[in-house]
DNA sequence: ATTATCTATAGATCTATAGATAATGC
DNA sequence: ATTATCTATAGATCTATAGATAATGC
């Protein structure tokens, strides 16, 4: 009947919320229904985390903050600016990629619980500033070589987030409209990644 | 059963309900919350819309059906290329605008409800397919003659579609990056509208 | 007569906690 | 002794319906 585990209780119940909420958003998740999946009692679930909001926040900040920040992370250091800005384009899709359902749930909840809100705002204020600054000086560099239209790097940084981010908020219509498989949908993603890539450079030249 | 004139009690009801579920969501929504703001009895509700689950598929679907189709509203027919592009662009901006909260509605039902995502996909089913060909005769004529790069119809219809709804669904974000004060941030929106038709025109050279 | 509205309530949740019991650490 | 787990349940919803009453149409 106890499926034994090397995981604790503790994490089984946090790893079973995880993917519940993510599947099913806050509302329609019970705690009856984490316990169920985590192989526990319900009242453990409250017993490790107080209540199903303190849960929720718990697992709800820590992918918020990884989320957003990712969009600045930097890579490829020594390239030309093009390469490193593919290099992100390209780093930030497979991100969202790795954490597909998360942007429905922060979008949702972002909008439906302005406690979350609240929550969700301080962590991007916790974001490194002077990388957008420095990229913004990148941008500045290459406007001025002629080689891209001025642009602002904030405006740059959430046109990347949109394109890729609704690539997969959207992909069950977009596997509709592109009429593929569920097979074929993951190399059809793959074109996306490219088709960001280039829609994005494509929109930077003067 | 005869519709009668005078159904301002019904009205009020299905009026509620849009109100809430857009700014709540389905789960979060209760039929005696509906019932109070309709300013009528909780079983009225059920009197005229049988369940919690219809009304809001009632809704749903008649908002689903505007929303996607309103990608490829036509407008401007004997203006050149690029300026009945530019309507098309500001005049889907405009439309999300006035339906501001129902993409998170939309994407959060679709991945979280699987009979609301088939009920959504039969929605876009009954889209004018020939004006997609239509489009994409343009796109073709157009790098034929040079003006643009080689251009998937439905890609860019997407990315339309991807960087005008981000600009809403994202906008307490946005908000808050940009730091604009509430009453400001009508003004970034139209410079956000602008933005978008820039962005896509450029990304579409050759 | 028929339609609209209300009151009352059954029945099904769901969250959170109290209190009992089992497992573990010292 | 302390921590982990279970059973049981209080109390608060919430949806849907039954049945009474008021309003309206003929």
């Amino acid at each position: 009947m106890i499926e034994k585990e090397n995981k604790t209780t503790e994490q089984a119940i946090i790893e079973a919320a995880e993917d519940l909420f993510l599947k099913k958003g806050y509302a329609k998740t019970s705690t009856v229904e984490i316990a169920k999946v985590a192989g526990c009692n319900q009242a453990l679930v409250h017993y490790y985390y107080r209540s199903k909001e303190n849960l929720f926040r718990l697992i709800f900040e820590k992918k918020a903050k990884m989320f957003v920040s990712s969009i600045i992370q930097t890579g490829g250091e020594d390239l030309p600016f093009e390469e490193k800005l593919k290099i992100r384009i390209a780093g930030h899709f497979e991100m969202v990629r790795a954490n597909k359902r998360f942007p429905v749930l922060l979008f949702n909840e972002m909008t439906t619980n302005a406690e979350m809100l609240e929550h969700f705002l301080q962590g991007i204020n916790l974001l490194p500033f002077t990388v957008i600054v420095q990229i913004q000086a990148e941008l500045d560099a290459e406007a001025e070589k002629k080689k891209i239209c001025k642009t602002d790097a904030r405006t740059l940084l959430f046109n990347i987030f949109s394109l890729n981010v609704m690539a997969f908020m959207a992909s069950p219509m977009l596997r509709f409209i592109m009429n593929t498989t569920e097979e074929q949908f993951d190399q059809l993603l793959e074109e996306k990644k490219a088709e960001n890539i280039r829609f994005i450079l494509n929109s930077l030249r003067p």
